[in-house]
DNA sequence: CGCAAGATTGACCGCCCTCAATTGATGTGG
DNA sequence: CCACATCAATTGAGGGCGGTCAATCTTGCG
């Protein structure tokens, strides 16, 4: 596994925007809203262990939401192919990656089937966050986040709360729509705001 | 490759679904509508020659529209791994698939890793038909068909007419609205249906 | 023909978008 | 420490787009 840190070290443009991460053993850490890597530029393809990032894609006008990758999910597998980065990604919640790059070619080819079955249900998950109504797409985004950073089934879940602009962009709504339907959840009790940008989910996150 | 076949002579839940397909050489030709596969029944991977598919999970209340594959997509891989698919599997167009099994390790490897980085830009182009305006996305929805069929670049692309419940789940739309729009997408001179249920678009699709 | 499924059209209204202004949170330099 | 700039979030007013229900028309098929 060293050789990826090694490797890691020559990225031509990886330098400003990894620059926040804080590398521990072969893993990396990124804070909330931090840059991970950007379309375009060489890398190679991490492991989410911890945390939600988002991906965005350049579009027409600027980037556009292409996606997120939850814990167990892998991002930038393209690289492997095309050794650039395809999407642009940004980390939504504190993010822990570690390099994705298996030993042997059984090992290789196990992982790279688990990647793909993963990423057809990835699909599904984050074209639900786009259909029906405001209040549903919030509570399924929010009960998403619940089961990526793991929650306890014995409490109830307990989410870090996102950028309105985040939700907005995820979900197909706009940001005044996002706090006034959040501020309708709050007061049917579907969700409490808790201190230090937290929410409560009063529902079961199914 | 033939391996592919006789194996696929002893699938149980198989036959009735498949039933609809004519298989030559060793591909598979579906007509519009047909069922490819139904989540739960044993299979293996296949790779979309012609014509694209509509892929559905079970929700709560019915089966929900869970992704579009198109032409060099890969379906149903996660059977390589679960067995059985987590996925139905519908033909919106006249379609052709071929089994997906690699000879060599290399070319395994090699095959995956292109179905796994195609697979993040399908998840974009998807997501990308359920946002903005009702006419924005069905106008992006027929491009994205002309591309899957390989329009001609010399000639406007004239792509089949899929039937508007379809088009209304994916682009998240009701059935009403789909009509409404698409009269007036051919009002406006955007699109000409033709006969034969084909429509011809007056826009490049990009 | 007669049935069923799909498509169209109309009327109504509610949800969400849009524009705008205000407040709050955060960081920076004097 | 405060003034200031910047970004994020909230709130209001208004209108349009799309959802909803219903009826009618078309298409396909046995």
């Amino acid at each position: 596994m060293d050789e990826c840190i090694t490797a890691d070290a020559n990225r031509p443009v990886a330098a400003s925007a990894v620059l926040g991460g804080t590398a521990i053993t072969s893993r990396i850490a990124f804070e909330r809203g931090a840059t991970v890597f950007v379309a375009g530029m060489l890398g190679r393809p991490w492991r989410v262990v911890e945390g939600l990032v988002r991906l965005d894609r350049e579009g027409l006008n600027g980037p556009e939401f292409g996606g997120l990758a939850r814990v167990g999910d892998v991002i930038g597998a393209e690289t492997l192919m095309f050794d650039r980065y395809t999407y642009t990604a940004v980390a939504l919640l504190p993010l822990t990656l570690e390099p994705w790059c298996h030993g042997t070619a059984i090992e290789r080819e196990h992982g790279l089937l688990l990647a793909l079955a993963r990423s057809e249900r990835r699909m599904a998950d984050v074209l639900a966050l786009r259909g029906g109504r405001a209040a549903e797409r919030i509570r399924r985004l929010f009960g998403y986040i619940a089961e990526a950073i793991g929650y306890r089934d014995a409490q109830t879940p307990c989410i870090p709360m996102l950028r309105l602009r985040d939700i907005a962009d995820i979900t197909g709504l706009q940001v005044e729509t996002v706090s006034r339907t959040i501020s309708q959840l709050s007061d049917h009790g579907e969700i409490s705001p808790l201190a230090r940008r937290q929410v409560q989910l009063n529902y079961s996150p199914d």
